[in-house]
Parts: C-alpha cells; structure tokens; sequence
RNA sequence: CGCGGGGUAGAGCAGCGGUAGCUCGUCAGGCUCAUAACCUGAAGAUCGCCGGUUCGAUUCCGGCCCCCGCAACCA
C-alpha cells in the first residue's frame, strides 16, 4: 500500500477572472503532487472555486443571470485554466455549490456549534448610502467611503452567528511551536516560509477577537443556509475553508486516509491568505475536532515592475493565458518555478518573461539537448543505463517547498554540460584518431547521462519538456524540432 | 511607540563575521556540436545613512531615513 499525501490549493472567489497569481499557486502545488506521485506516493491533489457570497449575487444581478448559471459560467473558467497550466487531469476540482460540500460545511457548523464554539452577538456593519453598500474597514479612507467622502456612514445592527475564535489562542501557539515534518536533522516551520510563521505567531499572540461567520439571508442570499436557522446564511469562512475536508469525503470516514493518515493536508496560498488558513482555518479544525493540517506554504504576490501591484485601472496586469499561448505551458511553468522568488513578491511583465524563455528555455535547456542529440546521433552514442542519482540541493529543495532551489539545481546541470562541451570538444574529438574518438565518445555518454538526468529532474516541473528530452535520449536523435524556439 | 517584509553593479536577485556572488544587459576574445546558440575574460557596487561590538561587518547590536504589504471579517 502506497502512503497518502494531501496538497491542496486555496479556492479562486470567482468573482473575477482568474490571473497569474492563480497560476503560481495551480502551478506549484501541481508540482509538488507530481513529485510525491512519482515517489510513489497515493496523492490526492485539491482545487476548485469558491461560489457564494454577495459580490457574486450582485455580479449576477447586472448580468440579469441566475447566481446559479452565472458561477456555473465563472467556475468553468478556472477550470479551463488547468490543463492550459498542465495541471494534472486528475486533480480533484471540488466547487462550493457541490451538494455534497453544502452538506459538509452546514454538518461541520452543527458540530462546532455542539463543542460550544458558535454563538449569537450583535454585528455592527458601515453601510454607505450612496453606494447602497455594507463598507468594511478596509475599503474606508479617514473612516469614509472614497466614492462619497462627505456622507457619514449609517451603522446597521444585525444578529450574526461568531466563532469563539479568541478560545483558540494557546492551541494556535501550541501548533505553531510544534512545527511541520521532521526533514533530516532540521524541521520544517508549520507555515513556511518561517518569516511568515513569524508573522501569524505575532498576529495570535496579539489577542484574538472572534468573528462573525453568517449574515442574514434577506440581505445576503446567495449562501449555505446556517442548520437550524433559516433567516440566516453561512458568511465565507465556514462555506469556503470547509472544503479542504469536504473535498476528501468528510463526514464520511473516507477522508481519514487523506486527513490522518497522511499527517496532515498541506496547503499552498497567497500571503493575502496567511491569517484564514494558518489561523482561523486551523482554530475551525481544532473547534470541529479534526486534525490539523500539516504544512501552509505561503506565495509572494507576483507584482509588475518595481514591485508596483497590478491591478486593472494601472492597466499592468499580466494575463496568464496570453503567456500561456505564446510561450507554452512549460515555459509558463519554468517562469513560475524559477523566475519567481519561491515565497516572496516578485515582477513578472512579458519583457521578462521573453527574457527568461530566451536565455534559460531556448538558449540554455532546449540548445543543450540539441547539440548534444546531434553529437550522439550523428555518431552514434548511445546513453549507458545507469542509475539516476538527482542533485542533493533538488531534493532539498522539493522537501523544503523551495522549488526554485530545485530548479537552480537543473540548470547548473546545464551550464556545467555546457562548459564540458566547450573544454572537452568531444564533436572536435569525434573526427581525430583512434583514442580520442574513444575520449569523445565517453564525454557524449557523459553529456547523455546529464541530459537525461535533467529530463528525469524535469518531471515534476516540466511535463512535456521531460518526456520530449526522454524521448530524444531513448531513442537517440535530435529533437524533431527545438524545444524551444527563441522568441 | 500597531504588525511584518525589504533597501547589495543599469535591471532582477543570492550571500549574512574574514579577498562582494549569480542571471539578464553592455564590451572584447574563443569555439563551430547546437536554436546567430555555447565558452572565456573585461567594465560596472562607497552592500540605504549614522553610531557601536570585533583584530576584522554587507553579515551582529542600537538609532535614523526611504519603499512595500497587512491592520481582521478583505473569498
């Protein structure tokens, strides 16, 4: 019997349209569970989209659509996106409207609401007259709403249902300081990176308020109906995280083999997302008394130039399918892995991304396999079969979610077998007599081992470029075109 | 004194106590197996500022300046 592991992605709101930092996110954890699959391991891989709320009522309001069709539409979006990321076909892609998740989130709010964890407390929003709208803080400049600054804003009372989030400050702490997975003589930080852990252990250590977790169905429809009170409906912290056990089968039993069994799920998301999946997520699993999960791995935003962040009205925004279609899913997937710093923020604007393809994709990975194939074809070289022993620092790297760390290690196999070429001249070799040609042809056999080395190393991270670089070595001739044509 | 991250060659980053390194770009040379690719070398940095610890600090400590997120219900 294989081991289980569990990788999930946060749930893309569906309220706009998916962007780069979703592909960061698809992408990586993509990776990791291509890895642990070829480890051998039984790998349940999680995504999907997150589908009720009020901004998707509205949205579907203007559209004069049914919520329902109208997140049908949206969801089908992200899911389009995936295999465009070559994101496994086999990865789960669970949606918040699932019957099954519905059901989920409302048994999971019964038991927190039966280990005492839920209750019912007057809720004050900051309604804006002019724009018809609840405001919350952090859509205030100077306590006012920036589209009319001279109206005050109308505090609106309403009976909401909270967590006792603040029951949860000690096991929080507790958790952190207990840590992720051992990893030879180290351990991993339960959020990586340890910066970040930093962070939410300040945030908890700070003192926790508990938070309101469902609005009234009058104003806000579109949502899980709260069990046992039907002028209510769930807010999107016990809809949305819910899924994360849901996705695996919970109620059912079936999800201890992805929950328990595996130590823990572990879960990718941005760093807007440290507080609800390291924090609240974990106070929610504590209160409903289901493990913990194993690891949070925390992305860096990806930013235009200068750290500027995107956003629409700047016009600097980079659409991930506009790369996709004329670089190619591979080259999308390198950008994502190496180009991007593995935790922190980091510019993407099409010039780097063309520089990046050039320099590593056409010039250094695809070039390599070419003159090496053609050294080999045209005399006859065949790869010796041998045992595959990958980098050190790559398998560091994919154990410690550093993925550009494994990435570096594969291109210094490239540079390095660039340089052999270059010192060794094996082609020059090649034409000379008798014991050199023997010379030459032992340094081809090495330069094939490193080629197919890189295609193995490549797996996880490149698909379709590692079977291609296979390929090529298996059957011993040059690729039927380059790899990668310089752009 | 809200919290956190950052300021290192033109750009993007690594290093984190002992001749300052990588990638891209620029310049010169080499090679011809390869996708005008590849290899070598050069130019280019007072490592944000001021103090302190130390034989020695980019690296540790204190202060200051500047940038960027977050500041809880933002999905």
């Amino acid at each position: 019997m294989s081991k289980p592991f569990y990788i999930t992605t946060t749930l893309p709101y569906v309220n706009a349209k998916p962007h780069i930092g979703h592909a960061v996110e698809f992408i990586r954890a993509d990776s990791i569970a291509r890895w642990k699959k070829l480890c051998g391991f039984d790998v349940f891989f999680n995504t999907g989209t997150d589908e009720h709320g009020l901004k998707i009522y509205q949205k579907a309001e203007q559209a004069h659509m049914d919520p329902q069709a109208y997140v049908d539409k949206a969801a089908a979006e992200f899911k389009e996106l995936l295999p465009m990321l070559g994101v496994s076909p086999d990865a789960n892609f669970i949606r918040t409207t699932d019957p099954h998740h519905i059901k989920a989130a409302q048994e999971f709010w019964r038991i927190v609401d039966k280990n005492g964890y839920i209750y019912k407390k007057n809720y004050s929003v900051k309604y804006c007259v002019g724009c018809e709208l609840e405001k919350t803080e952090s859509e205030l400049v100077d306590g006012k709403c920036p589209l009319h600054p001279l109206q005050d804003l109308e505090l609106i009372n309403e009976e909401n249902y909270f967590f006792k989030f603040s029951a949860f400050q000690k096991p929080l702490l507790d958790l952190y300081e207990k840590g992720g997975p051992i990893l030879g003589k180290s351990k991993l930080p339960f959020v990586i990176p340890e910066s970040r852990q930093k962070e939410i252990r300040a945030f908890v250590e700070r003192g926790l308020e508990d938070f309101s977790i469902s609005r009234l169905k009058s104003k806000m429809p579109w949502g899980i109906a709260v069990p046992g009170d039907e002028s209510q409906v769930m807010y999107v912290w016990f809809d949305a995280l819910v899924n994360y056990v849901s996705a695996v089968g919970w109620p059912d039993d079936s999800f201890k083999k992805w929950c328990v069994d595996t130590g823990g799920m572990v879960q990718y998301c941005g760093k807007d997302n440290l507080r609800q999946q390291s924090a609240m997520w974990q106070a929610m699993l504590l209160a409903a008394g289901l493990p913990s999960s194993q690891n949070i791995i925390i992305n860096g935003f990806v930013t235009a130039d200068g750290g500027v962040k995107m956003s629409k009205s700047l016009g600097n925004t980079i659409d991930p399918l506009t790369l996709v279609e004329e670089f190619g899913t591979d080259a999308m997937r390198y950008y994502c892995l190496r180009e991007l710093s593995p935790f922190e923020d980091s510019p993407c604007t099409p010039e780097r991304f063309k520089d990046a393809y050039n320099a590593n994709l056409a010039n250094g990975l695809g070039n390599l396999v070419s003159r090496v194939m053609k050294m080999a074809e045209t005399n006859g070289v065949k790869a010796l079969n041998g045992e595959v022993k990958l980098p050190d620092a790559y398998e560091t790297g994919l154990s410690e979610y550093n993925l550009k760390k494994s990435m570096d290690a594969i291109w210094d196999l490239i540079a390095e077998s660039d340089k052999l070429i270059q010192t060794k001249q094996p082609f020059r070799l090649m034409k000379s007599n008798i014991p050199e040609r023997t010379e030459g042809r032992a340094c081809i056999e090495t330069l094939l081992g490193n080629i197919y080395m890189i295609g193995i190393a490549l797996k996880p991270f490149m698909p379709d470029t590692s079977k291609a670089i296979l390929d090529c070595v298996d059957n011993n001739n040059m690729p039927a075109a380059p790899l990668f044509l310089r752009k």
